[in-house]
DNA sequence: CTGAAAGCGCTTACAG
DNA sequence: CTGAAAGCGCTTACAG
């Protein structure tokens, strides 16, 4: 292991003391040209490089961030991912990637990590599955903020930027009813946060709104969490048993993708036999064929705002509490365009 | 801000030396059951959570490591990055995540950052864009590997993991021959890495090995970085006027989704009118219509390998050069099939 | 088995 | 304008 060129070796060098080294790359006090010039042809000469882990140590505080995420490989959230990310940076922050699959043990242990790393701020794109994890962290009063959905830190709330779901599913529900379906299913993952709960919420809602709630809530919500095309196609076999559904309202589009697999592997045609979208507007849902009507969010807009936001938090203004909900919209594709309805 | 809890503080309320509390914790020496337990209880009341900036500045080691990757949307990537990162947490690392955006600046500036964090080891998860960088890091003789490509660092090789690309390009034109095709178009972007330019390589070589070099290389190469599937696209009007063409071989799945779309746009019939396949088998060339031929890495295993030969490398065994080299596979699928080849 | 001392590489008052 | 001193929170010999 080769020993790192440090301040005192700039200084020696330099024929400076290290404190003065210090201000010169820092910028802190004054100095005559002569010393500028000696410490900065020393500083090239052997290569110097700070060590930011004795400046976080001493000034207490780190240019890292914590971002907690269920799955990078999901194109939902690898498309956060990126914007958080790429904001933070622009901002001066580097980004520690904790990719948790949902598991409460490895929210645990990344929320110590963090902690333990001194990170400035933690950023969760998604409310976590073990919510005492919020109790615990309280006491670091540690910047956070959540995307995508709501939770509270011990008595504290901890600001959020959320999309509308409860009025995305009521776009969802209405455009089915608007092209004639009646007996509407609702499958979904595991309703372990917020913004899953809300749209399931809306659903409810939606049908009652338009009185379609009588004999017909049908719902297929999966009980734990794996690959969601996988638990799509797996959810696809209950509703092809279900002679009676005209419609699925699917939580997520890869879910909807699954359950369209399913669906075609059977026979049962798409959109002509039952109608189906999906939520969330993911890149492959334009891709699939029939190409999937869904719920589009601002993801981009959304991971922006909550990373600017934890950024002015962590440079030290009010921590007030915040929520910002942002609207959804709805995209119309194939597979709920019924060949009478399509334009020619 | 709220002062942490630091060893000294548990160390009063234990009545002991803070040393003490560090052999405790790190099980450096024996203690007494007694002391132990004082300790125990102390850290307990206190909450107290060990400093990591501390200890690494002491040790001169970090439990951080740096992960460059182009681009974490693109599904090729994240899975990649997904599987690193995993396989560096299951070995106690911590993973700071550079999306570079094939920049050569956004290069410098994680490279730079990752330095001065200490971090143990770096990971790329392509070859760097700006070449010049390995020669800056060699100086820090910091561990690191490559995956999917080949560089060098100074004058030392950098270990590496790749996939062998000349061979996957020849089972791609050795299965388009088959089928019929005798004017086999490559398609690609820019060939900014090892990977490409085999890929490049073994097409050349297997329309030599075929005899369909004569009057018939024809390759459009875009020669920028942007949006893959917008590339395709416009690859795909380039394609649609060469009447010559009977067969695309794109050099990555989503150009050939892109060109499909443009293709299919002007009523082009794949595979019927023209055959298309691409490569690396990501998640959506399944889902796309017709499903795309394609070659398959095992991307995943790349990735793991790659990983634990950092984590070797940083647990300080001898660094001696490696490549690992592994076996692409050929997946047959809608789009090279046409309809009289297709089983009932 | 336990503690006093030195030091990792920096920053930050404070003298001069 | 520059430097001596103290200290951030730890670990690591080394005495006792």
């Amino acid at each position: 292991m080769k020993r790192h060129v440090t301040m005192k070796d700039v200084a020696k060098l330099a024929g400076v003391s290290q404190p003065t080294v210090s201000n010169v790359i820092n910028g802190t006090s004054q100095v005559t040209d002569e010393v500028f010039e000696k410490v900065q042809k020393a500083i090239r000469e052997l290569g110097y490089v700070p060590n930011a882990l004795a400046k976080s140590l001493k000034q207490n505080k780190t240019n890292t961030v914590g971002m907690l995420i269920p799955d990078i490989e999901n194109g939902y959230y690898s498309e956060i991912a990126k914007e958080v990310e790429q904001t933070l940076r622009e901002n001066g922050y580097f980004t520690f990637l904790c990719n948790t699959f949902y598991k409460p043990e490895l929210e645990k242990l990344y929320i110590n990590t963090l902690i333990q790393n001194n990170v400035s701020g933690i950023i969760m794109c998604y409310g976590l599955v073990d919510k005492s994890i919020f109790g615990d962290i309280a006491n670091f009063d540690i910047p956070m903020v959540c995307i995508d959905d709501r939770t509270t830190a011990g008595k504290k709330m901890i600001p959020s930027v959320e999309i509308n779901n409860v009025h995305g599913s009521k776009l969802a529900v209405e455009h089915l009813y608007s092209i004639g379906a009646r007996r509407i299913c609702f499958a979904s993952e595991p309703l372990y946060n917020t913004a899953l709960e809300s749209r399931h919420e809306g659903f409810v809602l939606a049908l009652n709104e338009y009185g379609l709630d009588s004999h017909h809530l049908i719902e297929f919500i999966e009980k734990s969490e794996y690959g969601k095309i996988d638990m799509g196609y797996n959810l696809g076999a209950k509703i092809f048993l279900n002679m009676e559904i005209d419609a699925v309202f699917a939580s997520n589009d890869y879910l909807a993708i699954g359950i369209m697999k399913r669906l075609a592997d059977h026979g049962v045609k798409i959109p002509d036999d039952i109608v189906i979208m999906g939520y969330d507007d993911v890149l492959v849902s334009k891709l699939v064929v029939p190409s999937l009507t869904t719920i589009s969010q601002p993801k981009r807009l959304m991971a922006k705002r909550g990373t600017q936001k934890l950024i002015t938090i962590m440079k030290g203004s009010e921590v007030k509490y915040m929520e910002i909900s942002m609207e959804p919209t709805l995209i119309i594709r194939d597979s709920t365009m019924k060949k009478g309805q399509r334009p020619a």
